[in-house]
RNA sequence: GCACCCGUAGCUCAAUUGGAUAGAGCGUCUGACUACGGAUCAGAAGGUUGGGAGUUCGACUCUCUCCGGGUGCACCA
């Protein structure tokens, strides 16, 4: 009896060793040949191989002829497990066999084993997802929902992948905005606001604040003042901005609590202050920074644009700003946290800044004989509104996250009413829950994220096509078809006997369940969420399809032993899926 | 002015990063058995991938150029 993993989670990797091994039997130069191992659409079969095609190219050869020479070569077990074939001018063409389907549905058939499977991707590696990161005293909109969805996403998918993920909110609690803030605190307080809805009174102190200093130069001066003494440890403004901060954090959690977000640290600007003294030393030590109109900046020689564009690190008054705290960031992950890499989950306009910021990090790194942990600015576009503008409300407000998730949990209330009225009010209140923001998380998710959005409730919630809603019908249809026999998805007793995927509908459904591998694998090679999506949306509509072709609850034992098993599989990778992505799942809707 | 991103079916989006006949959903049109949940399924129509040139076995993808849209560019983050 052989172990469990014997079969390879990633076919794909086994097929692409097979390759090369034949290779080197066909006497072909494996210095210069890649097999190019990749899932292939199905009509052509489950994976493809087009290495032939270049290497024959580079040796003078024919393709086909190669590709013939090659296949003649393949180990025995790739001849077991799959039907071979050369296609047009010199593809090589692998379609799994039923009893291939069958064995990896068998071998990975909870989530644990999936995540074991999938955990060779980044074995151990530490890495530093920076995502969220809202400006405390205000409240999070819109603006912070990208971030915040795609980051959670990103860090679920990395660690399934074998990563130590570090979820770190790096918070904007230290700027000229508290001046004016702590100024207002102590002359115009509402307490009775204040205990109603802190944000609220504080966002309407910063207005009355940053009214009052406008109006008025001495107001500006003493606004000034208290930033002054904060920033030298006053007691009583320190103790101003602390509330200021935690109760900003709380609200953060709210809404971080809908979204299913919690975070490993929380370290923001603040917790930089004392580190960026020593980035000021050793840039201008290392003469990479230098003096420019009174501010300390860096230019980048051999860029075509920074090398007249500053990258500012000090300003002329002599404070801190963001440039410096994030070059400080980037020296505390990777001394405390020995971070591999660092993610960035931070929308497309501020491309410059994290260009500036890497170049800026590597130099200072090189000169300083350390080592640079690997940068990524995971970039996203803007949420549009119908009009093809950022989405605002109409008074051109930014519209609260707390209020578009609300209004979400409400559509989705009055969708589940009209299809389940004989559902439990408290029951339809929590699918509407799990039903609304997931199909806010999935509509952001579902996208590419390098492109802007368009933010449409109709489309999100309509139930069809590439929707969450979608998806859940589909995962609670699956438990409805246990549930009515008395069962659990993954119950051995069903799957007891159950043979190999035999009708046309069966096979389609076993080859897209194998594809969760090659799924997880690319959203996260890539940083791109949407591919999963994808694949979560292509496997639930290839089992609508089996599930009108085929009738699951037969008589049959045999029959009906391997449909429970194909709606087993199906169901754990779609949880597995909507679960990486950051949405909760329900059994019935 | 300089730089970066984008332009794919009427609309909203894909295309595994250079692979095979560019795919989905919505909308439109035609069908589905008294069946495990019809929030479903099967099918049809719809394209010079903004225009042009180039690179190669092969281009939505790379290069150049033009057109159109967006964003950023000295001290807010």
């Amino acid at each position: 009896m052989s172990s469990r993993n014997s079969t390879p989670f990633h076919l794909l990797t086994g097929l692409d060793s097979a390759l090369k091994t034949a290779a080197g039997a066909a006497g072909l130069d494996l210095a210069l040949f890649n097999p190019e191992v990749r899932a292939a659409e199905a009509r052509h079969g489950d994976f493809q191989a087009n290495g032939v095609l270049a290497y024959a190219k580079q040796a003078k050869a024919n393709p086909r002829d190669l590709a013939t020479k090659l296949v003649a070569q393949l180990p025995d077990f790739v001849r077991e497990t799959c039907e071979v074939t050369i296609a047009g001018p010199g593809f090589i063409n692998f379609t799994l066999k039923p009893a291939a389907l069958l064995g990896w549905m068998q071998a990975y058939s909870t989530p644990a084993l999936l995540a074991a499977g999938a955990a060779a991707a980044r074995p151990g590696e530490v890495w530093i997802v920076d995502y969220s990161s809202p400006n405390t005293a205000k409240q999070m909109h819109v603006g912070h929902l990208r971030s915040a969805v795609i980051g959670e996403a990103l860090a679920r998918i990395m660690a399934f992948s074998g990563a130590k993920i570090i979820r770190d909110n790096h918070i904007g609690d230290w700027g000229t905005q508290f001046g004016k803030l702590i100024w207002a605190y102590k002359r115009q307080l509402d307490a009775a606001a204040l205990a109603r809805d802190p944000i609220e009174e504080f966002e309407r102190l910063y207005k009355a604040g940053n009214a009052a200093a406008e109006a008025d130069p001495a107001i500006l001066k003493e606004a000034q003042q208290e930033l002054v003494k904060l920033q030298s440890g006053d007691a009583e403004d320190l103790a101003i901005w602390r509330q200021i901060i935690d109760a900003s954090l709380t609200a953060f959690q709210q809404i971080y609590d809908r979204l299913g977000i919690h975070f490993d640290e929380t370290l923001g600007e603040s917790f930089y202050n004392d580190k960026v003294p020593l980035v000021y030393r050793e840039l201008a030590d290392t003469g990479l920074a230098a003096e420019s109109q009174g501010a300390l900046v860096v230019f980048h020689e051999s860029h075509p644009r920074f090398k007249t564009q500053p990258f500012i690190i000090r300003k002329s008054d002599g404070a801190a700003n963001y440039a410096s705290s994030d070059l400080a960031t980037i020296l505390y992950r990777a001394d405390h946290f020995r971070a591999r890499g660092i993610i960035y989950v931070v929308d497309s306009r501020q491309r410059d800044h994290f260009e500036q910021l890497f170049l800026t990090a590597a130099e200072w790194f090189r000169r300083t004989r350390r080592t640079l942990p690997a940068l990524h600015h995971v970039d996203f576009g803007t949420v549009l509104g119908e009009n093809n503008k950022p989405l605002k409300t109409r008074d051109g407000e930014n519209i609260k996250l707390k209020d578009l998730l609300g209004e979400a949990e409400e559509r989705a209330y009055a969708l589940v009413s009209a299809k389940s009225p004989d559902f439990p009010e408290a029951e339809r209140r929590s699918i509407a829950a799990i039903v609304g923001v997931g199909s806010v998380q999935y509509a952001d998710l579902a996208q590419n994220r390098s492109s802007d959005y368009l933010f449409a409730w109709d489309k999100m919630i309509s139930l069809e096509g590439n929707t969450a809603a979608y998806l859940l019908y589909a995962v609670s249809r699956i438990h409805s078809i246990f549930r009515k026999e008395g069962l659990q998805p993954g119950d051995p007793e069903a799957e007891a006997g159950a043979g190999a995927p035999e009708t046309p509908a069966e096979i389609a459904l076993a080859r897209k369940i194998l594809k969760f591998a090659d799924a997880v694998r690319l959203a996260n090679d890539s940083l791109r969420p949407h591919f999963l999506c994808l694949y979560l949306y292509e496997l639930a509509g290839e089992f609508s399809a089996f599930y009108s072709a085929d009738k699951v609850l037969v008589d049959d034992h045999a029959i009906r032993a391997r449909r429970l098993l194909l709606c087993a599989r199906t169901v754990l990778m779609l949880e597995t899926g909507l679960h990486l992505l950051g949405l909760r799942t329900l059994t019935r809707m």
